[in-house]
RNA sequence: GCGACCGUAGCUCAGUCGGUUAGAGCGCCUGACUGUGGCUCAGGAGGUCGUGGGUUCAAGUCCCAUCGGUCGCCCCA
């Protein structure tokens, strides 16, 4: 079979053989979340063009070059969701949901797409797990988040010192501008030292020079200037009580002058998660404040926070560390047919067997008795069901335990109990 | 957008200075006294060597192009 089509650049196929990966990290994310008080929401995989512009920013590198654009027939022009949390906001304020509580804890678990090169830990079309607090200005809401963060990774099963919570604050709409100016002008007074981009980005975003790659640059930005002194009064308190809450509930974090993050809407507190082993790629999650977005979408002041997850490089970092992935799932029961007259009797069992809560599997190929032994075998069944001419007039069957290699015959009226005293029902 | 490396069975790979019917391991299928798996043994299926062109008596091997993959720059999940 030579294959005439293939998956599109920078998308995977999740294959049956590592599903269950995916499934089992899902799971503990919502479990988590629904422990935090979470409730899950779920958006269209597309927009309107307009919700990412307004609200990730027209100068950012998604909206401005990475976006997957399209038009329907109403020539209404939309995008394949390049992130998850404008459409988040955005149902937020279509349903009115402030109106049946102030405060909306959200989480989601969605696909995204992003036209951009491919590389480790960086595709087309994305995995992302988020969770948006709306509602609270409180720092108490930003410590509640990362420390779920990290007790969240802990779960999974990755070591303490595999991955690193960085904290920042970018400041708000009083006090940037003015932090924002004396980055900007140090830059300028550095203009020769700095990597083209870099001097392009002096112009349009200038704080972007602070998390720039370069060594060159990130030597001269060293004594660029810092948030802090430049920080109002609101913004500085609740750093200060964010970090006092964080100390409390023993959250540990590094503070990152250099973390600036991408997205034009977060305001004061921004982190990000650094895991090793991730390469190029290694921020396994960011977030941060984004108190102006609502209002940005056109819904009241509304102060909020959030967080996405990457779920293919979660699933790197756990495979890289070794932590404890769930098995593929077996059956319970695997039933072999001696004999063609077998056959059918032994689809109508496995039926039966299904009905009553076993995931029981078979041959339905015709193969012969000692392949279908095999398959048993193979299928890791606990136990295999041998049904033939004997078993079929004595209406038993013969039960044989694939690990002990014991077998015994239980009658079929009794075979249901038998079964339900041994194994747990799925 | 730029750069580097890589494309030979389902998977991991070998294939000499270009030279006959392109190999191995794993996996898959069948069988080893008629109703019994893992181990072993025997046999089998499966490849237009990514694709197109060129050089040559001769190309998996050399050259060019193209497509795909991987990693990096940039940016981010």
């Amino acid at each position: 079979m030579r294959p005439k089509y293939f998956a599109p650049k920078g998308t995977e196929d999740i294959l049956p053989s590592v599903s269950h990966e995916w499934r089992f990290v899902e799971s503990q994310w919502r479990a988590v979340c629904e422990r935090y008080g979470y409730r899950e929401i779920r958006t269209p995989i597309y927009e309107e063009t307009e919700l990412f512009r307004r609200g990730v920013g027209t100068e950012t590198d998604i909206v401005s070059k990475e976006m997957f654009t399209f038009r329907d027939r109403g020539e209404r022009d939309l995008a394949l969701k390049p992130e998850g949390t404008a459409p988040v906001v955005r149902a937020y304020i279509e349903h009115g949901l402030y109106a049946q509580s102030p405060l909306q804890r959200l989480y989601y678990i969605t696909p995204f797409f992003r036209d951009e090169d491919v590389q480790k830990g960086r595709y087309r079309q994305a995995h992302q797990m988020g969770a948006e607090i709306i509602g609270s200005a409180e720092p108490y809401a930003d410590a509640e988040l990362l420390s779920m963060l990290v007790y969240f990774f802990r779960t999974l099963g990755i070591p303490e010192d595999w991955f690193e919570l960085h904290l920042n604050t970018m400041g708000c709409a009083e006090c940037r501008p003015a932090y924002r100016e004396a980055v900007q002008q140090f830059g300028r007074d550095h203009f020769d030292q700095l990597c083209e981009t870099c001097q392009h980005r002096l112009e349009h975003n200038p704080l972007r020079i602070l998390d720039c790659k370069v060594p060159t640059c990130r030597a001269i930005t060293e004594n660029a200037p810092r948030i802090d002194p430049f920080l109002c009064e609101p913004c500085r308190t609740h750093f200060e009580r964010l970090q006092a809450i964080l100390k409390a509930l023993e959250v540990a974090y590094v503070r990152d002058y250099r973390l600036v993050r991408g997205l034009d809407y977060y305001t004061r507190t921004t982190f990000e998660v650094l895991a090793k082993g991730l390469g190029a790629q290694n921020a396994l999650c960011g977030g941060g404040r984004y108190d102006g977005l609502v209002e940005q979408l056109g819904g009241n002041p509304t102060p909020a926070l959030g967080v996405g997850i990457g779920l293919e490089r979660t699933l790197m970092v756990l495979r890289e560390v070794g932590a404890p992935l769930p098995e593929a799932p077996h059956p319970d029961l695997f039933i072999v047919a001696f004999g063609d007259s077998a056959r059918l009797p032994a689809l109508q069992l496995a039926e039966s067997l299904r009905h009553a809560g076993f995931a029981t599997d078979l041959d339905i190929t015709g193969r012969s008795p000692k392949a279908q032994m095999r398959l048993a075998n193979d299928s890791r069944a606990t136990y295999a069901l041998l049904l033939g001419e004997d078993e079929l007039a004595n209406q038993t069957v013969s039960v044989r335990n694939l690990q002990t290699r014991e077998q015994e015959t239980v009658a079929q009226s009794e075979l249901t109990e038998w079964l339900n005293t041994r194994l747990p029902r799925s």
